[in-house]
DNA sequence: AAGATCAGCAACCGCCTGACC
DNA sequence: TGGTCAGGCGGTTGCTGATCT
């Protein structure tokens, strides 16, 4: 096809590049009073020189209120990974399991590891045992996350709960502070990156449980597991974020 | 202190798909 | 049934700020 969207390709001004915080204003308070009807109506309702396009772009990557910004957890990273791993690139899929997170931060995340990742190796394989090229530079960024940047103070995981129009597992609760309660009422929630919350809150005897409970995290057992369980990938499971900043899976659900 | 380099991020572009007429 | 439209997605680009030399 490759039609150019009508109301991207009209003469009318369209304002392009970034938005300023007028805009963002507008556009948030349209959409908080009125909600999302029809994007291509809303540059005009809200009185925005953008293309409807452009004003979903930025609503769905930077003015969500569910959004959660700052640097990706190692828990999330580990999760990427592992779904990337499973999914490809559907970036929309990874980020529907990830609460909080948009598909193009998470693609803008990827990409920038894999850069780094094909520099690495580009230099490893034409220089033998050299030291990567890349890593010598800043930023903490060291490939993994695990490096030289301090301990992400890192996206503690707010409590904002996770979108309405998520399925939730039965037991599902809303408030994270009451996860061990909601172990027991049916959901199973595996929590990653606390060892001890998780052998006591999750009796899952899954492979995943028992691989991401031990040495406290999700370590590359606990990857693997998922990777190669694709029933609890591909079948239904929920992530959240708990106020200790860890994360919970939840499984439980058997649809897909 | 200044220029070079790089990572991170925001936004655009092109294509695909489903809904509607 | 075919055409049009709008929403959504993945790939890519370009800007900005941090860091290094």
């Amino acid at each position: 096809m490759g039609r150019v969207h009508p109301c991207c390709s009209e003469e009318k001004k369209v304002r392009k590049g970034l938005w300023s915080p007028e805009e963002d204003e507008r556009l948030t308070s349209h959409i908080a009073r009125f909600g999302v009807s029809c994007w291509s109506s809303i540059p005009e309702l809200a009185g925005l020189q953008r293309c409807g396009k452009s004003c979903r772009l930025r609503w769905m990557n930077y003015l969500r209120p569910d959004l959660k910004r700052g640097r990706f957890s190692q828990q999330e990273e580990d999760l990427i990974i592992a779904l990337h791993k499973a999914l490809g690139n559907s970036w929309s899929q990874i980020a529907a399991r990830l609460p909080g997170r948009s598909d193009n931060e998470i693609k803008n995340f990827w990409n920038a590891r894999l850069r780094k990742k094909l520099r690495q190796k580009e230099a490893s394989s034409t220089t033998g045992s050299k030291e990567p090229a890349a890593s010598h530079h800043r930023r903490g960024g060291e490939d993994g996350g695990s490096g030289t940047h301090p301990p992400p103070p890192a996206v503690q995981f707010n409590p904002v709960p996770a979108p309405e129009d998520r399925p939730r597992p039965a037991g599902y609760v809303a408030d994270p502070a009451a996860a061990g309660s909601t172990a027991a009422a049916g959901g199973s929630p595996l929590v990653a990156g606390n060892a001890a919350a998780a052998e006591s809150v999750a009796p899952s005897p899954t492979s995943t449980t028992s691989a991401c409970t031990e040495a406290g995290g999700c370590d590359d057992g606990f990857l693997k597991a998922m990777v190669d369980d694709a029933s609890f990938l591909f079948g239904d499971f929920y992530l959240d974020g708990n106020q200790d900043g860890s994360i919970s899976f939840w499984e439980g659900h058997a649809f897909c």
